[in-house]
DNA sequence: CGCTTATGGATTGTTGACAAAATGGGCTAT
DNA sequence: ATAGCCCATTTTGTCAACAATCCATAAGCG
């Protein structure tokens, strides 16, 4: 998987990959990673790699500490509810301005979007799909559609990553896609609507209720953060 | 001002300097800069200045387009509007747990702040002050008094610098500073009974004043951003 | 026998030189 | 005269060697 994609510039590569790898959790949590053993793994020189390195500790998934080297940031259990409650607000804000500003275009590509999703849940018991790339998606393109750039900015750069990072060693709990679906279409027609105020309700229901569902694992032992 | 106090790194010296001077205006937004210039000017390498570039642009303050050279992020009105937007939601959240979690001891010195800022405001008039850093400073204890740590981290580390860009170059109305002082107090009070509800709602009120009150002043054509 | 302290090794931070790409100016052709 | 193209210069991106700092191991002392 060494991403040979030369996209823009080495540091940019370095970037992605780091980014996905601890994203992934190949990179685990806590643990501290060598620079050249970094380097030797993707195929990269030190300096791209220090540039990259200081983009992700800036954005919080890498702590650094001087001349000491790097380790892959841990959240713990009440970080990750902190995430959900900075989500709610945020996202709330994101779908009222989306439903203010998002084009007809996107509304229907968003309808659409939906229908996918409602397909991979039934034919594959998608819960995988849906639980990992499906939400993600359905949260991107409310944040995109906002036209705040620097919302979707947050919401896309920072917050959804430290969000994946956990999401993937997640099990979903067994109705929570097909309940969530229907939280999400319900979004949509209120966007749809124009309603902001609705759809900023919504969306901080959905949310909220996810944050629920994520307390009740952990009291349940099920997560081991 | 050449900072030459060598606090951990040069990588991190460069950070700071650049960003002091990106958000006190000595580099204008939407001014391209050039590295060799930029390490004459701060008596850097390249390699960590690069660094630092990367960082900057990884929180939204520079440009980069790939071999073509950084520049100043430069904010549109609109954008600046958007700014507060996300403020209103985000500190609203931080001012709702700061009133669950903030210890007594904060809470008076947030009392003390409140005082210390009075006196500027009679004694010199003291807008620039209290625009300047007195606002900071109260909005910053209510960020860390959250006791959420990615919510601190948003807004301090990313928000703020962008506000206080224009901030530096944007004149007071006549009475806001005083009017402002009132709202904080409120906020505190809330804090103090413990009351998050209010605490939140006084705070997103607060600044969809601040807000509107820049927007007038865009009205008026008192700011050509 | 335990704690402090020095030393060696390894790792990070920094530097200057090299290679690749883009902007700008000048030239030619229409 | 103007538009398009080509080339040179400047600037960015990358690399490998150098210096400074920390961590761990081991020796010395109380």
């Amino acid at each position: 998987m060494h991403a040979t994609i030369q996209s823009q510039t080495r540091a940019d590569d370095a970037f992605d990959c780091l980014q996905t790898a601890i994203v992934k959790g190949d990179l685990a949590p806590g643990e501290k990673i060598g620079e050249i053993e970094l380097c030797a793994r993707f195929n990269l020189t030190r300096g791209p790699l220090r540039e990259a390195l200081g983009r992700l500790e800036s954005r919080g998934l890498l702590v650094r500490r001087p001349h000491a080297g790097v380790k892959v940031v841990s959240v713990s259990a009440d970080e990750l509810i902190e995430l959900y409650h900075i989500r709610e607000t945020m996202e709330g804000l994101a779908a009222r301005q989306a439903a203010e500003r998002m084009t007809d275009a996107e509304i229907a590509d968003l309808y659409a979007t939906l229908d996918s999703h409602e397909t991979m849940i039934e034919q594959a018991h998608g819960q995988a799909y849906y639980q990992g790339e499906g939400d993600y998606d359905f949260h991107h393109r409310i944040a995109t559609g906002s036209r705040n750039a620097k919302l979707a900015q947050m919401l896309l750069g920072d917050l959804y990553y430290m969000v994946r990072m956990y999401r993937y060693r997640l099990s979903t709990s067994a109705g929570r896609p097909h309940k969530a679906l229907g939280e999400h279409r319900r979004i949509v027609e209120a966007i749809a609507q124009r309603d902001g105020e609705l759809a900023e309700f919504l969306m901080r229901r959905h949310i909220n209720a996810a944050r629920k569902n994520i307390e009740q694992k952990i009291r349940e032992g099920v997560l081991d953060i």
